[in-house]
DNA sequence: CTGTTAGCGCCTTCAG
DNA sequence: CTGAAGGCGCTAACAG
């Protein structure tokens, strides 16, 4: 394919050296001398010599490469998340190869299956929102190759995972709403079958009882994460006899799907219905009403997942840790629910 | 660093065959028996066999994966196009290897230089703002590693390009500001080396001399592509004694920016200050009110660069190709005149 | 400190 | 149709 690739032969060849001392000299091995050290790095800078990790890889059955799965990268959490990753990997010196599952389980059996064991060092996962593919992990994990989960978390795996603090964002925000002056607050949730929602709920349920609020199963609705979601949960909310007047949303998507069909209800945002998300999506803060919500650290949730797999990678019993990130309230005008202050912030 | 993986080593002796029979096998070579091709096959799935990508590529000279370089994947054109990228070379076997520069040319040569050549097959670029690595490139693709670019295209290079029809969309664009009634249309650009800023910028100048309304420099701005640079420039229209009563932006970030600025000044969006954008980000039919744009085919940008590498990196002479893709006016309320149609839409 | 040798897993002639 | 042998570029013992 390319043309005639410079090796470390052609370095040893015109150095009239042998090509284990050059490779040496590449790899600061303590046996070399500074000299010949320093002619092999000039003489490569010369002839513009580029290492071949494909031998190298072979060798040292490595290859510098981490595979990402995700769902998509096509939203602000995960193109932050995967930025956090790109950015530890290049600075050690891996690639980054991602995979997205646009969440079908399909797909991800089918990376998993194709993913050759011996072409990576490392998975980072964030599994589809149905992954019964537990086992596929466990083989993967058993088979030598480190998996770090990040966000969506399979239970029961012998593996570090990374999430945020869900359970105490999700009891930041409703005690927000409790104080703002909401009653009768409303949840709208993702997919039950993930740790992220459990806890979210979690932390939805105990910030009731704390302020001994109403909790009532029809003010939860369970769905998908996607903002059409958002908008079909508020019309199910609205059937309700006793409607809520107020709504924490799972996510920031789905918290605007929400404020676009309270919109198209004219159902004033903040006065008539509090809305708080969950991310601290951009869009949170160019929306109007801007919407409150709870940030999330999705660049260190990217870089430290990277780094603890990178840390599976070169120790071999590392021993697996869990990392919860802190999220941190964010008040707009989405929570203020008395009149004359929402006619301010009106545009 | 894994536990032993098996090998076509062991298919063979298990089989009581030579590897080269068995590794004939896999390649679907014409000299196997359809027999052995079986019993190959059947005997590999039962050791969970996998192909070692090292090996293979240290032995033709490639490697399955695909490297690609941009600003940044954490905006809704970006993190589209690579999707697009991702999904063609996935179904083709290839891995992507993305690396982001930050728009930083410090960034983008030094990813440049460690770029193995023997660790990619193909490279696809969209280059930094204020890119003048030229000859890198070309050495690149002297050296025998197809490129391909998209949206931000280096002229003088003799290879494949991706891009969108910048000068028609920018005039459609101001056609249809035009044809709404608005008399003084300024124009919030981007970095002019660059050709899609240029393109954009000619398709605006052709449109004011078609509908014979006045050009101005000073209803000119040029800076970056964010947000932020949207909402200064729109403070630098205002300060124009004969102000503009429409403004074209570059990008729809831009045009959102401007919007911020201007619903801060209480500046009527559509009524007295008409805005359109170019890109059609979701936050654009998010936002209100709603931000009319043209619409760009991000998805099809990725996918058809990918395609055009991955022709490049088969036909040794592949004829290089300029694809130029459509756009499409989407019309909301951020370009309504009329009054009563404003209210009607304000929420 | 340096050179020699063998081999990583696979493909590709060249003989049968 | 199949097997044997050599080599891709590099590293890792083992000698000197």
């Amino acid at each position: 394919m390319h043309t005639h690739c410079i090796t470390i032969k052609d370095i040893a060849r015109e150095l009239n050296l042998s090509v284990s001392t050059v490779s040496r000299a590449f790899r600061d091995a303590y046996d070399v001398s500074q000299e010949t050290k320093e002619k092999v790095l000039t003489m490569a800078a010369q002839l513009n010599y580029k290492p071949n990790f494909n031998a190298i890889g072979l060798v040292k059955n490595q290859t510098n490469n981490i595979a990402v799965m995700l769902p998509s990268i096509t939203n602000y959490y995960f193109s932050t998340v995967i930025t956090g990753i790109q950015e530890v990997g290049y600075s050690k010196g891996y690639n980054i190869i991602f995979y997205v599952t646009n969440d079908s389980p399909e797909r991800e059996l089918s990376i998993i299956r194709n993913l050759s064991l011996t072409s990576i060092d490392g998975f980072l996962v964030c599994t589809t929102l149905n992954s019964d593919h537990r086992e596929h992990f466990q083989k993967i994990i058993d088979n030598g190759t480190p998996v770090v989960f990040f966000d969506r978390v399979l239970p029961g795996i012998r593996t570090s995972t990374v999430m945020q603090d869900d359970y105490n964002g999700a009891l930041q925000a409703v005690e927000h709403l409790a104080k703002s002056g909401y009653k009768k607050i409303a949840h709208i949730s993702g997919r039950k079958s993930l740790a992220i929602t459990q806890n979210r709920t979690r932390g939805y349920l105990d910030a009731l009882k704390k302020f001994k609020l109403p909790i009532r199963e029809e003010w939860i609705t369970q769905s998908g994460f996607s903002q059409e979601d958002g908008e079909n949960d508020v019309y199910e909310l609205l059937k309700c006899k006793d409607k809520p007047d107020a709504i924490f949303a799972v996510n920031d998507r789905k918290a605007i799907g929400a404020m676009l069909s309270l919109k198209k209800l004219k159902i004033r945002i903040g006065e008539e219905m509090g809305v708080i998300g969950f991310t601290n999506d951009p869009v949170s803060g160019i929306i109007s009403p801007g919407l409150t919500t709870i940030a999330v650290p999705a660049l260190d949730a990217g870089s430290k997942s990277c780094e603890l797999l990178l840390r599976h990678i070169s120790k071999k019993n590392f021993e697996p840790q869990e990392l919860i990130l802190p999220g941190k309230l964010i008040v707009r005008e989405s929570t203020v629910k008395i009149r004359q202050q929402v006619e301010a912030y009106a545009s």
